[in-house]
DNA sequence: GATGAATGAGTGTTCATTCAT
DNA sequence: AATGAATGAACACTCATTCAT
């Protein structure tokens, strides 16, 4: 893992919040380096060009999306109670990174750059194999349906999320929504419990 | 209705392909003119500026999207067939305009310009109003289960549509899909009836 | 004598104005177009093109500042009087031709374009032949003094003129004059009366 | 007082002479690059824009034409001789100047641009004054006449200067003044005294 | 290690003019 | 006789990057 100095983490952040309003080729370096109170040569030095920043932002971002899964299924719960933590937990991931995903939603529809998104990808697919054996648990305790094609899982739930984020004014304006704190609430409560009872119901009875 | 000649048509489909693929900021004047084979200063002549293009562009797309639906809603079928029908339709439909889907979802989430969405916008509440009455029929003939926040179903419609195109090369790899036709026919089939089997298992069965 | 019909008056009284205003080169053949309310075309059809339409400005404006002196000088009146006549009748026309001054004394003073100033020379040794007659006569009568430099009385009278016109915005408030209709009978009553004044101290009592 | 460095000077010199021959409007930041060797982003990067450019241009120049006047006035001479002193000293700045005069004189009277013309107005103010405290001397002292109306003095002594200078190759034709240094010694000799002489006649014998 | 100075390439836009009709 | 459509050239400016220090 690489290791980033404070002003280099500052840049990051910076970047990161910039791509994320403005995106890659709408953000100039000079805009980056005068938010980060820093010289503008300094993006090339630290990171090469404003490529490889992006592309170290998306490591250490992503690097921070670990495995911090695996220990909750540890515990002796049921595949149910295991699908609605799971389900919490990447709304509340996603949320929490919604710039990098922002970034990453975007970046990933483009041809222009050629980034290296293995970490993303190992990210994308350890979290399918956590869902799978969840599933597999709870197909074999006769709870959930066969036939459950769950690559499809993810993106109704990233989807979800997304979809909202990126046209957050009109789902302010539908849902009522007045201060950023009241849409805060209703994805961590009522997109998340919609999200949770889309997928059991899915799951336990769709056939 | 604005009118466009044939090579004012000519600039906005090199421009949506552009835009998608590289997006807006990533997209110069120069490369639209090249692709489309007419002067740089055409943008300009024909459109005002490159910011007005995309303006023109999103006002041409969405005038598409009209109301063709509504016909399907006079036969005498049942709320689930219909859901099934609309789902399809709406994959059917963003799928044909994924270019501009993307440009979109590009655009509404970067606060960087200033767009008249207003079409999209109503395009938007009109279709859900069309599954408001659907839902509110099926809940009427007690197939439905009451308190179905509406407001989330596109969002699961449309971003586990777009969440696959936007992370199309991680899931034509996951999903071993080998050619454009094959990514084409999955999307037709398996996620059209992965979303029908979703949404009518949260609208019949959840409680 | 070149004649111009309507349209063709109408463009050159626009441009005259504009370029008066905004400059040669910072006005644009557009701009005319627009405010001359004709086709943008219709500037190089009529005239061949921008530089030719300033070209025909000006042997349009400078064909009206003839002869009309020559009769005041039949008049059987002082030398003194007739200086005061001319005076007034100099300041009188470059105040109703100071657009044209304004852009014959940009123009002249750049070394950008060629055009053909012989109609405004002619218009100058005119004066000052007359100039030259009037004082010869007083210098006759023993009025005037000898050893007049003849050359040299013009620029005293256009250049305080146009030095204030130039710097119309300075002397209004320096002189308060408050209304359009203030500077000009400023203009004519007083900075006339204060040159006449001057060139009069100078021909009479200088040695 | 804002410092300039070597290249920053070389371009305000260049900007100068070209912005006096050609105009602001006619002189692209590529004439001034090219003639003053540097690279094109240079004015920019130095100046901010060709506006701005000008701006500097107008306060480097300005800041020189200082107070150095009042030293003179120390000096126990009479009203006459100190009239002589300043005619002399004005019209020799004005000519050493004379490019920023043709600049100014051409900016103040297009509406294009709004720069900040203070300094200059100070300095105008500044020399009215002078001109103003040496007359009152005069008047005092019984040498000159009551009622001169000051503020028509300078346009008389810069209006002259300028008028000649702006139709130079006419003047030059006119009193057949066949090398530069020709031209220059009758600014300072012949049209120096001229002016003088008539100031003189109208502050002494006027009435 | 860090940065101010500098730059070539590229940006979107406007220009005066031409030409087919 | 008159003009809408079109364009190559030029415009002022910004870009990411380099390099001497």
């Amino acid at each position: 893992m690489i290791e980033f100095n404070e002003k280099q983490i500052e840049i990051l952040q910076v970047a990161e919040q910039l791509f994320a309003d403005e995106g890659f080729d709408g953000t100039s370096v000079r805009d980056i380096a005068k938010n980060a109170q820093v010289n503008v040569a300094m993006i090339s030095y630290y990171f090469g060009s404003k490529e490889k920043l992006l592309e170290a932002l998306v490591v250490y971002r992503i690097s921070d999306m670990g495995l911090q899964l695996e220990h909750l299924f540890q515990e002796s719960i049921s595949p149910i109670e295991k699908i609605d933590k799971i389900i919490a937990f990447y709304i509340q991931r996603i949320n929490s990174n919604r710039c990098m995903y922002q970034i990453l939603h975007y970046e990933l529809s483009t041809k222009k750059r050629e980034i290296n998104y293995e970490a993303f990808t190992a990210v994308k697919n350890n979290n399918l194999k956590l869902l799978q054996s969840i599933i597999k648990e709870g197909q074999d305790q006769g709870v959930f349906q066969p036939n459950i094609n769950v690559a499809l899982l993810p993106p109704i739930i990233i989807g979800s999320f997304i979809h909202i984020h990126m046209n957050k004014s009109y789902y302010l304006d539908l849902l009522n929504l007045k201060t950023e704190a009241d849409y805060e609430q209703y994805i961590t409560n009522d997109l998340t419990s919609h999200v949770q009872k889309t997928i059991k119901a899915l799951l336990v009875y769709a056939n």
